[in-house]
DNA sequence: GTTATTTGCCTAATGTGATTAGGTAAGTAT
DNA sequence: ATACTTACCTAATCACATTAGGCAAATAAC
């Protein structure tokens, strides 16, 4: 019988679509081997276990999210800048809400350093050089970025704002417009 | 065979320690069983399935969050609302963290209408009172809220700011004293 | 207080997903 | 043409979810 030509890059990136029609959580070893109309076997010479699977989609995600940062942030500072990135998590979030919940996944100690998350981190730092924030002021923003991102795109993903006025866009605007003014006036009056 | 007292009452508290005991996902049927001594087709007459279970513990978190949130907004306004309110939630979070994912368990349509959801809009409605917001900003705010509250006990829960200075707690007080900030200095300078 | 009825928990069976051991044939090297 | 490697397979085991149907314990009827 032909082969199907599986390998660990082919697998993850159908996980990864997998996961944005169906949900990360559905993304199943069985689901993927059915997908090459394969048996589930043959997929563990190509992935330790259903574990790596997900973890590896995880780390597809994170660096498909910071390439996209990192272009957003190329050539853009302060406000703008602020809103180039914000923006490129919440669209990500829509296009591909299975990976983006990948991307939430907790990583083991060697694949968070495996991981963009450092990356992730370096351009939130960047973006605040365009504020006068010292520390500790610089993480205590750093993290309140994170919060509103991650907060903001998960409730909007969960339908938290669906069937209700006023429209997510304006409060989206409205929220990093605020963000962006709270960082600028400092130390606040 | 003495019987086991099994009731959907019982099945649901006990669903809630296990899911702080071993994490939302973890928490399965098969675990419940083991908990009670009882074989897994017995909980079954309690339970209409699995998903039930996890829907039911949602809804008790619910219930459990807005009692104390209820409580902790009793004789306060203004930024000793939101701080108190903002505390509640996060403590909340560290003390049940297996609850706490619960609650962000998205709901159908019917058990969503059935929770507690409906007490936490007014909440945080009825602290926004305590500032000079009209609409459509109210509702921008409510989502400010929700936004930063979720996403920096998201964050904390998944270990985002161990291993780093400074103090998660003082930044919990920075963006909640910046949160206060912006919804006091209305309409902005 | 015995009989009848409800009902709580059980056994048994089926289906799905995860995982491992070991086989066979397709591709590659000699 | 032969030997070797390796991609995919069969088969088996284990865990969880779910349903059908049985028996005994609690409860009600008399």
């Amino acid at each position: 019988m032909a082969r199907a030509g599986l390998t660990t890059e082919r697998l993850v990136r159908a996980g990864a679509e997998l996961a944005d029609e169906v949900g990360f959580d559905q993304v199943t070893v069985s689901a993927l081997a059915r997908r090459f109309d394969v048996k589930v076997a043959s997929l563990y010479s190509h992935l330790k276990n259903s574990q790596d699977l997900r973890t590896r989609i995880a780390l597809l995600a994170l660096e498909e999210l910071a390439d996209r940062a990192a272009d957003a942030l190329a050539g853009r500072a302060g406000r703008d800048a602020l809103i180039a990135f914000a923006d490129v998590y919440r669209d990500y979030a829509r296009e591909h809400p299975g990976r983006y919940a990948a991307a939430r996944l907790r990583l083991d100690p060697e694949a968070a350093a495996a991981s963009a998350g450092g990356r992730h981190a370096q351009m939130t730092r960047a973006i605040l050089r365009g504020y006068d924030l010292t520390e500790p002021d610089q993480t205590h923003a750093v993290r309140l970025l994170g919060s509103v991102f991650h907060g903001y795109v998960g409730l909007e993903l969960a339908g938290g704002f669906s069937h209700s006025a006023p429209d997510p866009q304006e409060t989206w605007e409205w929220i990093l417009d605020r963000l962006d003014a709270t960082l600028r006036d400092w130390p606040p009056a």
